[in-house]
DNA sequence: CTAGTCCGGGAAAGGGCTTGCCCAGAACGG
DNA sequence: CCGTTCTGGGCAAGCCCTTTCCCGGACTAG
C-alpha cells in the first residue's frame, strides 16, 4: 500500500522525505524553534505529518534536548479524595504549561516512596512533587533525601507538599494552626472536653493536627486526658476502629471528637451510629480537610477547610517557576468551618 | 572536586569509566540482558553506579529499545472517586509489572480526549487506557478513532473502559443490566413509581443506566412518565440541580428516585433535605457505582456495586496480556445492593 | 595435542530527534 | 554595481542508551 511501515510509528525522517525537505527543516516546522521556516515548506511538512499520522517521539526529543516536559507526582493513595483533589490541581496546572504528569502511589507505605522516586527520577522529569504521606524521622529518610538530592543535583526540582522537615521547596500546610483555630472556635461554642482520633503516631501531618488541636484546647483551659487520644490509621477504617477503641475507654464525658481528617471522622461517625450514639446530640464531631465529596453527609461535618486543588496548583508553580530559591516555602492556611456536627453547646 | 558534571545526571558512560569497564558491560550489568557479566565486573559497575548516584535515563532507553514501559491513562476527572478508584487499580497493576503510569484528565470535556491522546501517544506508551467519559456518536469520535487507530498501527494498544461502541479492547461495564437488576429488586421491594436523574443526555454510560432502569421498571408494570426523567450533569451538583428540577415538576407521586451515579444521588439528597424532604420516609433514593467514600452517608445508599479497583486492574491486564485479540471485551457486572435509602415499601 | 565450542568483553552501529554550523541566495546600502 | 548583512535550508554531530558482531581466551572432546 502506502509507504507506511508495517509496525512502529512514522518517524520525522519519513515525514521529511514525504515533504521533500530535510530532516532539520521538518523538525523546525513541526516542533517550532527559534528559526523560521518558509511557510510553503512548513505547510508541506505539516501536511505530510498529517497524512502519515506522525506523532513526535517524546523520548527521542527528551534525549536530544536533554530534558523532558514531564512532572512526576508521588501520592500515598490516589483513591483517597485528599490526594486525588491535590492531584487534580497538579494535573490542571501542569496541563496549562504543556506538561505531562506521571503519577506514583506509595500505597501508604513510606519506604516505597524512595523506590518510587528512584524509578521516576529515570524519567528526568522537570520536577518531582511529593505529597505528604511521610513519617517523622525515619531511617528511610536518609535514603530518600539522598535520592532527592541527587535528582536536584542533576538539575531536577523537588517540591514537597506538607512535609516541611526536608530541605526542599515546600507547600507548607499549617496543620497546627488550622487545628488550633478549630479548637478555639469549638471552645467558643461551649465545648469543654474533647477526644482526638490522632491517626498514626508517626505520621507528621496527623501528629501536627492532633497536637495543634490538643494544645490549643488545653490552652483554653481544657486539657485533654491522654486516654482520649486514640491513634489509628489515617483512613475511614482507621476512624471506625479508633472510635470503637474510644468507646471502650469510656465515652461518657466526651462532648466532642476531633478526627485528624475527614475520612476518619466519617468512619468514626459510622461506628458511633452503629452503636446507637446520636450525632450530634450525644457527641459532636469534627474533621480536617473539608473533602468535597463529603460535604453532604449528615450531620454536615465541621472541619478545617483546605484548598486542595489550589495546593496542587501551587505545587507545580513552586516546582517550575524560576524566581524561587531551593527551599522556599509557601504557607497554606486552613480555615475552620463549623457545621451541624458541632452545634452550639449550652451547658446546664 | 569529583568527576561529577556540574549539571545533568551521571551517564552510563561515566559509570563505565569509573568502573573501568566498557559501556556495553556497564549496560549489561545494570539493566540486565540475556548475557551474563562477570560477577566481579558487575560488582564494580554497581558500586560505581551507587557512588555516582546513577539513574538510567528512561528516555534514552526508550529510544534505544524502541519502546517504553509506560501506560497512559485518560480519565474524565481524577478527583471524582469513580475515576480515582479505577486509577488506583490501574496503578497497582501497572506497578506490579514495573510500569510507570502517566495520567491525563479531560476535565469532562470529551473533545479534549483527542488532544490528550495525541500528546500521550508521543510517549509511545505500551497502552493507552481510556476510561469512559465519552459521549454517544460525536464528530470528535472520528478524530479520536483515527488517533487511536494510528496508535495501534504503530504497535500500541488501546483499552477502553465502558465504551464498547469503539472497536478496541474494552472492559464492558454492563450498565443496562446492572440498572435493570436494581430496578427488579426495587420493584420487589414494593416500589411502583420512580423518577430517574438521567445525567447528561449524550453521555453513554449515563444513558445506559437510565434506560436500563426505566425499561426494566416499565417491564415490571410501572412505566415511568417522561416528566420524571430529569437530565443534569454527572456530578454532585448535577444531582442537586436535577433534584430541584424534579421537585419543580411535582414530586408528590414519586416513591423512588434513581440517580445514575452515587455522587448525583448524594447531590439530590442534599437538595431534598434542604427543602425538608425526609429520606427515606418521604422518598427513597438509589444510586449507581457504590463509591467507597460514600458508604457511610445516611441513610445508607442503595446502589449498584461496581468493583472499581478491579476494573482498573483488568484494564491493564487486557491492555498488556498477549492472549487477547484486538477487540475482545471483558464484561463486568454490577450487583445491586439494597440499603436503608430504599426501605421495604408497604402499600396501604 | 589439536580442532571445535563457549563464554563474555568491547567496539561500533544504530534509534529518533535537536541544533550548531556552513553556505547559497535574497535584500539592502552606498 | 559591488560588498554586506540577513534569511533560512541542509548537513552532520551529538544526546544516552541497547544490541549486534567480532574476537580472544578458556574449555571440552576426540
Amino acid at each position: 500500500m502506502s509507504s507506511e511501515r508495517a509496525s512502529g510509528a512514522a518517524t520525522l525522517e519519513e515525514v521529511a522525505a514525504a515533504a521533500k525537505v530535510s530532516l532539520a527543516t521538518a523538525s523546525r516546522a513541526i516542533n517550532g524553534s527559534a528559526r523560521k521556516v518558509n511557510p510553503e515548506y512548513r505547510e508541506r511538512v505539516l501536511a505530510a505529518a498529517r497524512t502519515l499520522n506522525y506523532s513526535p517521539n517524546l523520548a527521542a526529543q527528551a534525549v536530544a534536548k536533554g530534558g523532558t516536559s514531564t512532572v512526576a507526582l508521588v501520592v500515598a493513595d490516589i483513591s483517597d479524595p485528599y490526594f486525588s483533589s491535590i492531584a487534580s490541581g497538579v494535573m490542571r496546572a501542569a496541563e496549562e504549561r504543556g506538561l505531562i504528569v506521571t503519577i506514583g502511589s506509595t500505597e501508604r507505605r513510606p519506604p516505597r516512596e524512595t523506590a518510587l522516586v528512584r524509578v521516576l527520577r529515570g524519567q528526568r522529569p522537570r520536577s518531582i512533587i511529593l505529597v505528604g504521606s511521610r513519617l517523622a524521622a525515619q531511617e528511610s529518610d536518609r535514603e530518600l533525601g539522598d535520592e532527592l538530592k541527587a535528582f536536584e543535583k542533576a538539575g531536577g526540582r523537588v517540591t514537597m507538599v506538607s512535609q516541611p522537615q526536608l530541605p526542599f521547596r515546600t507547600i507548607d500546610i499549617r496543620n497546627r494552626e488550622g487545628a488550633a483555630a478549630l479548637a478555639a472556635q469549638l471552645v467558643n461554642h461551649g465545648y469543654r472536653s474533647a477526644a482526638v482520633l490522632t491517626g498514626p503516631a508517626d505520621l507528621l501531618t496527623a501528629r501536627e493536627r492532633a497536637t495543634g488541636f490538643a494544645d490549643a484546647f488545653a490552652e483554653y483551659g481544657h486539657p485533654i486526658d491522654e486516654r482520649w487520644l486514640v491513634p489509628g490509621d489515617f483512613t475511614r477504617d482507621g476512624g471506625f476502629l479508633a472510635a470503637a477503641e474510644l468507646r471502650r475507654r469510656g465515652l461518657g464525658e466526651v462532648e466532642l471528637i476531633f478526627a485528624v481528617n475527614d475520612v476518619m471522622a466519617v468512619g468514626a461517625m459510622a461506628y458511633l451510629r452503629s452503636t446507637g450514639v446520636r450525632l450530634p446530640e450525644d457527641v459532636a464531631i469534627a474533621g480536617f480537610d473539608d473533602i468535597y465529596s463529603l460535604r453532604d453527609i449528615t450531620p454536615a461535618l465541621t472541619t478545617v477547610s483546605l484548598p486542595l486543588e489550589l495546593i496542587g496548583r501551587k505545587a507545580v508553580e513552586l516546582a517550575l517557576d524560576d524566581d524561587q530559591d531551593g527551599d522556599s516555602r509557601v504557607p497554606i492556611h486552613g480555615v475552620p468551618v463549623l457545621r451541624e456536627s458541632t452545634p452550639l453547646l449550652v451547658h446546664a
